[in-house]
DNA sequence: AAAACTAATATTGTTAACAATGAAATTCTG
DNA sequence: CAGAATTTCATTGTTAACAATATTAGTTTT
């Protein structure tokens, strides 16, 4: 069940693997925030022993993206606003910086992949794949990420994607999609000119609207969880 | 955070605590680089199960901290250059930011904090206690990120912290500690001056001074494995 | 004496059984 | 019938035994 397309050598841990399916799921919104992790399911799900799967929740609950309980087991994270909030600044921070890195960094190649990215994207929104939609959009941040070169980096945005994916699960305005391509498109411009400083600054903005088009004044989650509760 | 060293208020996660005692040890030098951790020795070293050691070593593994190789074990990470490298950049990408932030939100207590550390460093000095000295110039820069108020930022530059301190166990130069307080100092009065761009400035000037202070030349590692099995 | 092979030991990795806890269902009571 | 109490069930948490592998020590051979 884990020797799949996209597995490597297993010598590569175990844990790794489960972890990266596990933000995946997130990511595409198959996992919605709250959804109970139980470990028998998820262990049959992947074909993996609890152990294996014990471990991972701890990888994630350390990523932020599930919480664990005593006695109770583990569930997706279902970001406070303030934890959402964090996530933003943290991003404000960090990915400006790395997208000026990138684009100091970008190869022919990398600004191809870029550009395949974004059509991929297009593509996704003129055929209403919503999943696939959000998965690119979220990919090509990570993209970015990957070219500036650096896996700490990359790692942290990987987490803080996946993080804002389920920020968006919650807090997001049902028809909005998790990045305005337009805004993708302006940046990708900016690394045809090699210009980090515009890129960087247009990294902000992109941020910024992102942040916007969400609502936060509510004040309760519970809404969210009668809403959840009532689709069953 | 925490009271005292043996800290039991165990509804925080036992796992957690056991990778904080293996961060603060790498800190102080007591874990050197390449160091065996058996599961056994740190079970009982903790006074805790094999499998809470076993499932911190993951999460340790996954900070870079640790290695782990199959059937071997875990062992404490010895950086390789390129490793090296991409922990300053990321520190250099991040930590200006971070110290911006923390400008802007820095209290009348917090400054107090921060001077008192710096008090501590200096003490240190004089006493020649160089454990502590080591220790509390790299909880300087963690006192930063608090300060700055993002948890998600506090955790990396945690990790980056404890990573540089096995770096600079390998390729720093013998009596070189891990920063010159008088950097420090400047820092606190860019705080006082409530100048945050300066500040940002000046991380970056302290964190390349700490990085050209290193010694990566060399081309092998193996040089350091010789000196290290001599020293038994 | 050095190298290679073999045996012994210790450590890691895995599995399964069991205990503890929480959730759910049933029964009892007002 | 509503609600509390109790029992049942499912899930998590822990422990211990066992299997697999690497390391060490010892032996043999050249």
């Amino acid at each position: 069940m884990k020797q799949s397309s996209t597995d490597q050598i297993d010598h590569e841990l175990l844990e790794d693997w489960i972890v990266e399916q596990v933000f995946d799921a997130i990511i595409e919104r198959q996992l919605p925030p709250g959804h109970k992790l139980s470990e028998a399911a998820l262990g049959k799900a992947l074909g993996v022993g609890r152990m294996h799967i014990r471990r991972s929740l701890l990888l994630l609950a350390s990523r932020g993206v599930v919480d664990l309980y005593a006695n109770r087991g583990a569930f997706v994270s279902k970001p406070s606003v303030e934890e959402a909030q964090e996530v933003f600044e943290a991003r404000i921070e960090v990915e400006p910086n790395i997208t000026r890195l990138a684009v100091t960094r970008a190869s022919k190649k990398d600004i191809a992949t870029l550009r395949q990215h974004l059509n991929d994207e297009h593509q996704a929104h003129i055929d209403g794949d919503r999943r696939a939609a959000i998965r690119l959009s979220g990919q090509f941040h990570l993209t970015l990420a990957e070219i500036a070169g650096n896996e700490i980096l990359t790692k942290l945005v990987r987490e803080l994607i996946t993080r804002t994916s389920l920020i968006i699960g919650i807090y997001g305005s049902a028809g909005v999609s998790n990045c305005h391509s337009d805004d993708h498109e302006k940046l990708l411009t900016a690394f045809n000119d090699k210009d980090g400083e515009r890129a960087a600054q247009l990294m902000v903005k992109h941020l910024h609207s992102i942040q916007q088009h969400l609502s936060f004044q509510t004040g309760e989650n519970e809404g969210v969880d009668l809403l959840s509760v009532f689709s069953k």
